[in-house]
DNA sequence: ACTATATTTCGGTCGTTGCCTAAATAGCGA
DNA sequence: TCGCTATTTAGGCAACGACCGAAATATAGT
């Protein structure tokens, strides 16, 4: 679950990951979409395989990566886990909450 | 968006959000669930404020931090709109998704 | 005004992350 | 096998984040 938030708290990370939402796409063409070198976006992909976000299948030279939607959706089920929020929920219609101090 | 997700990234901070869930508390009660020292934790209460997750109420010595509801709602959003990922989504009923490479 | 309590701000250390260039590896076709 | 393309690994460096102890600030009570 770590490795997950860790994953996603990078802003090139997180474009990647919608970047991949729309289609499977090689390492170089992901690359080609930022402003950094090669081995950097490398680096990324590293960090959003080992968490398990995105899975990769060489195809001849290139390698080709995808997301991983089972991981995506265990990502927002932790999160709302974490702050029990509901789903579709409204602008927050305040569920029971202890007052705690007050 | 990037403060929140940055703001999540930490087990600490996750976890001052899952307490804050349960109830509002001041900086000392809170920091004592952690073995890490005062200005630790405030710095971690201070990048959580500054993402707009949490809130400071003084109420006499102390600053009682409660949770933003309505930003966590926000961040949880935000991750299904990068994801696109529907909530109660089951293992995953393969959203249309281009092909791409193949 | 002084003291005690609660919390933050300050200054510094240390490990990690992000980025780069250069070099290594992997696959493919001639 | 050689050469070409695609991508990763290695090495190094600057910036950042997390942590601590000490000092500063804020509030309340005496």
């Amino acid at each position: 679950m770590s490795d997950l938030f860790q994953a996603l708290a990078h802003p090139v990370r997180r474009e990647i990951l919608a970047m991949l939402r729309d289609r499977a796409m090689s390492a170089g063409d992901i690359a080609e979409a930022f402003d950094l070198a090669k081995p950097t976006l490398s680096g990324h992909f590293s960090v959003l395989k080992e968490a398990g976000l995105i899975t990769a299948e060489r195809r001849g030279a290139s390698l080709i990566y995808r997301i991983n939607l089972s991981v995506a959706e265990e990502a927002v089920a932790g999160l709302m886990a974490l702050l029990r929020v509901a789903p579709g929920a409204a602008p927050s219609r305040r569920r029971k909450q202890a007052g705690g101090v007050r």
